[in-house]
DNA sequence: CGAGGCCTTGACCGCGGTCAATGCCCGTGG
DNA sequence: CCACGGGCATTGACCGCGGTCAAGGCCTCG
């Protein structure tokens, strides 16, 4: 998954500066208060957001109550990956966490510029894989580790986690209870 | 998720014929019996496999004990996505449940075939994303259905798979054991 | 006929869920 | 300044789904 990153940041790299500058343009930034909703239910995803600071959660409700599908940290690119993809209503609400601010893209503009400039089709090839190798690590996690396992994993690799996302998010985020989640902090 | 292979198949055909036939000429047809390894463990994911007839699985060894990641059947695409995207040694098996016969695709040709006929881009994308759909929806599932409801869900959409694939592959497939699936198919 | 693979059934257990009570922190208003 | 209320986290009692271990049934194939 690093060496992934490394790919798209070298081709990223790679590309002439008139691509590079079709797709800054493009690009917005705006910024978002803490608990305000990038994405909404049911909204077309009409936009991916490349996260320049601050957090973001994604979830989804499942016979009303969430379930916490990504926690998105900078550089990290927040999206709904199935709203965005074929372009229909979204089953996931993207919310921030903390004040945030992103570079907003649209998918159309974005297209556009794909059939402009084929070696975006490339870069989006290369996101896409990176977004599928992260789904296929998410998975293997799910079925191999229980949830001991699994906070410890998520604190290893964001070791200031706890102090930046409520424990009920993180929880969600594990796939347990808020409860069952506080007795494994509790007996660490 | 249908969309998309909608989506696919139209790109296809919309195809024109040279870089068709070029993609078809890198084909290898291929047979294999029943029990026999398409990819084993440590092997480079240098192929993917387009099913023709038969069932395919996928799984890996955690402790000892098989994970089914995938069922695959005619027209699916049998691939080890991690191993094939990033050109590693496999963590997966791909091994054949009953004879099969696929068209084997060789992945640097296939990156080769790419450079010469951008259109493949596309179709990797599109290929891509449709993995990546499918990794969701089996996330959510996993994430919001119990046993049962995964069982019947499988049942619903393959209701030969009883038949065809042993209830072992099945149970390990589902993320339960072989007794629970048992238990869960008496009371029905 | 015997061996081995596959499935079923039973007894038991533990992880994690549910429900409810309590604690703690902090912002708001009297 | 304190009192109250609400959001978030902790703790306890209890339960059920699914895992584990073990025994036994049923094919199939040699």
């Amino acid at each position: 998954m690093q060496q992934q990153l490394k790919k798209i940041e070298e081709y990223f790299q790679s590309l002439d500066a008139e691509t590079r500058e079709a797709l800054q343009k493009l690009a917005v930034r705006k910024t978002y208060r803490k608990g305000e909703y990038l994405l909404k239910q049911d909204e077309q995803g009409r936009c991916s957001f490349d996260i320049e600071a601050g957090i973001v959660r994604k979830y989804y409700l499942n016979d009303g109550k969430e379930v916490t599908t990504g926690l998105l940290f900078p550089g990290d690119l927040a999206i709904s990956f199935v709203a965005y993809t074929l372009q229909e209503p979204s089953k996931e609400y993207i919310q921030a966490v903390t004040d945030v601010v992103v570079a907003q893209l649209d998918y159309h503009g974005f297209q556009l510029l794909k059939s402009k400039y084929p070696k975006l089709v490339v870069l989006d090839l290369l996101l896409t894989e990176y977004h599928a190798l992260w789904l296929e690590s998410r998975l293997l996690e799910l079925r191999t580790l229980n949830a001991e396992d699994r906070y410890k994993q998520l604190v290893k690799s964001h070791p200031h986690i706890v102090q930046q996302v409520s424990l009920t998010h993180i929880a969600s985020y594990l796939g347990v209870t808020l409860e069952t989640l506080s007795r494994i902090r509790a007996r660490l």
